[in-house]
DNA sequence: AGCACGCCGACT
DNA sequence: GTCGGCGTGCTC
């Protein structure tokens, strides 16, 4: 299911994407020709002739400007190739108007990389690189162009040597004790005379004038970027001694590293098992070998907790997150591509990072679903980060508690080297799982809540004990359903087919697919009754809850209603650590990462969110965040329980998370997901049709499956090796959320256990049918969200 | 993606 | 008789 079986399964294909169309001739002297590819879903390059000026600036991996399309027009394109040989076209070749860099912004390794995206996700390799490369580095930001001076070296001085004025004796003077180029206007400065004075050399001959482009004193780059070893933290500059279980996975990363070549682990360690300090140490080796390390993780980690751990150890660090302006991006990318940065943690996108020597990536939570892109490129950075691995030749460490049926199916292949570490340092138990079965939970004398009699006991004995809580609710906002007793109207979004939430401090519904938002009403906008009934859980009703159950102590929401403004994330975190808080209430936002050893108690208000959902990925996902939020608990040496409420307490991904048994759980899953077809062990795409106008939709799904039935056939009929269904086709259905954003969505899926005849097919099918005006046709390769 | 070429309805 | 609707296909 990965990029592992991949690569070379597409190569075979027939028809070639991203070549040009054209054959080449055999090499006739003279021409340059450079092929560009554009950012626009075309499926190869464009080739364009170099003028001879530009010969000497033109080169891969560097932007052109080119007349492209009917009109001509001037478009910015990648160049992707420079030949000499000259095209058999029939067409006209157009010539290269302007060469956008002065060096390439894309190297040899991106290149590839970039291109294998490209076919792997049906998308062209203009789109993937317009993705890759950040903004602020295409249009320069963070950068000017500044006009230097230095002396003319003695022999190419003017003879006779020219009269000077004293003031452009000093100057020149300052400018040779100087020993370096300076900016006109800083010599001026230094010289206390003005710019004249300065072009008065020029002039004369005796300086020599020449334009660089230069980083902005105020890009904001430096500071962060720099953050070298003097910033560490105390606990950073701590030796890190490994354990004897560290200690044993690290010997064989040790060794990859030495020995170098591509090398994938999979680092499977139960929370709190210290992965981190092995990460470390190998973003040390590597560091030390004078190489570079890019440690991927899922957004909502990038705290400065989490970052001040890399810091102080790992020479220059590079942090990218998502609150980055275009200059600040712009000028870590640079920093990166001139060899300044040592370490790059980021989220999805870091994979991307232009290091000049890549050692080694990591990837922590490998099995976060944060990692896929749900716009064009659909890439999954774990995926692109192992083919990049394997392109580069260099060791991969991807970790988890909870690692994905992907990962773990091709650790059981072969595919990857599983390292365990099954115990937490310091030899701390994992916490006790309580099943609290709400079925029988008796009801609560008082009125009904969320929190049943078992959990609240548990919460007061924990606050007695000066014990700190952390209590799941994977849903925002306070009702989450909001109907009419008198005639059964349901408050649904205007844009989709979906239910709005009551937000309480918003005072408005709202609805969590599209942002749509209204006022609530209090009578129904139907029968007119004053009947409105709010109801179902989220976190800001379970807060309420809280705070009238619980009055001493203070309780604190974590989820992205609160956590909107930057930095709030830290603030609440470190009240949390200092003791300000003691019940912290939250979505999966708190399910994850967090290691606060005073806390006793984990509670998970009910288990049971997201278990139905219609996706095959929904027990996985269960699994995870159970296990994941249950190792929140008993970090300290005060130990720590875990209290699960739950409608369906037979449920094996509860019981078995309830036991901290993730092999099992896979075990059992596994053979779910071969039964059912399911990836890892069947490659799967998802299509979506989508239109304002549902007909149109509907039609053009109707198009399409018959496209897709011609397609199945003609690929049977080629003699791939095809037991009885080498490829099928599910649909078309209507997309379990019918209407999205005001567009009907019908989607299909395509199985098949090759990747490349699934490729073909898509490839035969999306050269067949265009969408007509109005529709759009996506394509997701090994889809995460089947909503 | 844009943009032009191309075949059927309401206007001077 | 023309202006213009957007359907379809191409862009080196």
């Amino acid at each position: 299911m990965t990029a592992h079986d991949t690569l070379f399964d597409i190569e075979d294909e027939r028809d070639k994407p991203n070549e040009p169309r054209a054959v080449r001739a055999t090499r006739t002297p003279g021409g340059l020709f450079a092929d560009v590819v554009f950012d626009r879903p075309l499926d190869h390059a464009y080739t364009y002739a170099v003028p001879a000026e530009l010969v000497a600036k033109i080169g891969v991996g560097k932007r052109v400007e080119v007349p492209f399309g009917k009109g001509g027009k001037a478009t910015a394109g990648f160049c992707v190739r420079v030949t000499d040989d000259e095209p058999t076209s029939g067409y006209e070749i157009k010539t290269v108007t302007r060469v956008l860099d002065d060096d390439a912004i894309v190297d040899e390794h991106l290149m590839k990389l970039t291109r294998w995206m490209a076919d792997y996700y049906l998308c062209g390799w203009g789109q993937v690189l317009h993705a890759v490369v950040p903004a602020g580095v295409r249009d320069n930001a963070g950068t000017r162009m500044a006009s230097f001076v230095e002396p003319v070296p003695r022999e190419s001085l003017p003879n006779p040597l020219p009269t000077v004025t004293p003031q452009q004796k000093a100057a020149l003077d300052k400018l040779k004790k100087e020993n370096r180029p300076l900016e006109i206007l800083q010599l001026a400065r230094l010289a206390k005379c003005t710019a004249g004075v300065v072009s008065g050399l020029i002039k004369k001959g005796l300086v020599r004038k020449f334009s660089e482009r230069i980083e902005t004193e105020a890009s904001g780059a430096h500071e962060s970027a720099e953050s070298e070893n003097a910033q560490g933290t105390d606990e950073a500059r701590k030796e890190i001694e490994l354990n004897a279980d560290q200690l044993r996975v690290w010997k064989p990363i040790g060794e990859a590293l030495a020995a170098g070549g591509y090398h994938p682990f999979l680092l499977h360690g139960v929370t709190g098992s210290g992965k981190t300090e092995v990460y470390l140490r190998a973003i040390e080796e590597v560091v030390k070998q004078g190489k570079e390390v890019v440690v991927l993780v899922p957004e909502i980690s990038l705290t400065p907790q989490t970052i001040s751990r890399f810091q102080g150890r790992c020479g220059n660090l590079a942090v990218m997150h998502s609150h980055l302006t275009d200059a600040e991006r712009g000028g870590y990318w640079r920093r990166i591509a001139t060899g300044h940065i040592h370490v790059v943690v980021g989220a999805r996108s870091a994979v991307f990072a232009p290091t000049r020597k890549l050692g080694l990536i990591i990837i922590d939570e490998e099995h976060e679903n944060s990692f896929k892109q749900e716009s064009t490129p659909r890439y999954h950075a774990r995926d692109v980060a192992v083919m990049r691995a394997r392109l580069e030749g260099i060791p991969i460490l991807m970790g988890s508690a909870t690692p994905s049926l992907e990962s773990w199916a091709n650790a059981e292949k072969g595919n990857y080297t599983v390292l365990s570490m099954p115990n937490r340092v310091a030899s701390r138990p994992m916490p006790a799982v309580k099943v609290v079965d709400l079925r029988h939970e008796p009801k609560a004398p008082g009125k009904p809540g969320a929190i049943g009699p078992t959990l609240e006991a548990a919460m007061r004995q924990t606050l007695k004990d000066k014990g700190q809580i952390i209590l799941l609710l994977n849903r925002r906002g306070f009702s989450t359903h909001v109907h009419c007793e008198a005639c059964g109207y349901v408050a649904q979004c205007a844009n989709c087919d979906l239910a709005m939430t009551f937000h309480r401090t918003k005072n408005s519904l709202m609805c969590h697919y599209c942002g749509f938002e209204t006022a609530p009403f209090q009578k129904c906008p139907t029968c007119a009754q004053p009947s409105m009934r709010y109801q179902g859980l989220g976190t800001e009703k379970l807060q309420v809850e809280i705070e009238e159950k619980f009055p001493g102590s203070v309780c604190q929401r974590m989820d992205s209603d609160t956590m909107s403004k930057p930095g709030s994330h830290q603030r609440v975190l470190d009240a949390f650590r200092d003791g300000l808080i003691q019940i912290l209430v939250g979505t999966q936002m708190i399910a994850k990462g967090l290691d606060f050893p005073n806390v006793t108690l984990v509670g998970v208000v009910n288990a049971d969110v997201g278990l139905h959902l219609p996706d095959f990925r929904s027990a996985e996902r269960t699994f995870q965040l159970l296990a994941q939020v249950a190792g929140r608990a008993g970090r300290g040496t005060r130990g720590g329980q875990v209290l699960v409420q739950t409608f369906t307490p037979e449920h094996p991904c509860i019981t078995l998370a309830s036991h901290h048994n993730y092999n099992e759980f896979a075990k059992m899953e596994l053979v779910h997901r071969k039964l059912h077809k399911y990836p890892p062990y069947e490659r799967m795409a998802r299509m979506i049709v989508r239109s304002e106008k549902e007909e149109a939709a509907a039609a053009f799904a109707d198009v399409l499956a018959t496209a897709f039935k011609e397609a199945i056939r003609r690929a049977m009929s080629t003699g791939r090796p095809s037991p009885e269904a080498p490829v099928r086709l599910l649909g078309p259905a209507e997309c379990p959320v019918f209407r999205l954003n005001n567009f009907y969505r019908f989607h299909f899926q395509l199985q098949s256990d090759s990747s490349a005849v699934l490729h073909e097919v898509l490839r035969n099918v999306l050269a067949l049918a265009k969408p007509p005006h109005g529709v759009e046709f996506q394509v997701d390769i090994d889809p995460y969200s089947m909503l």
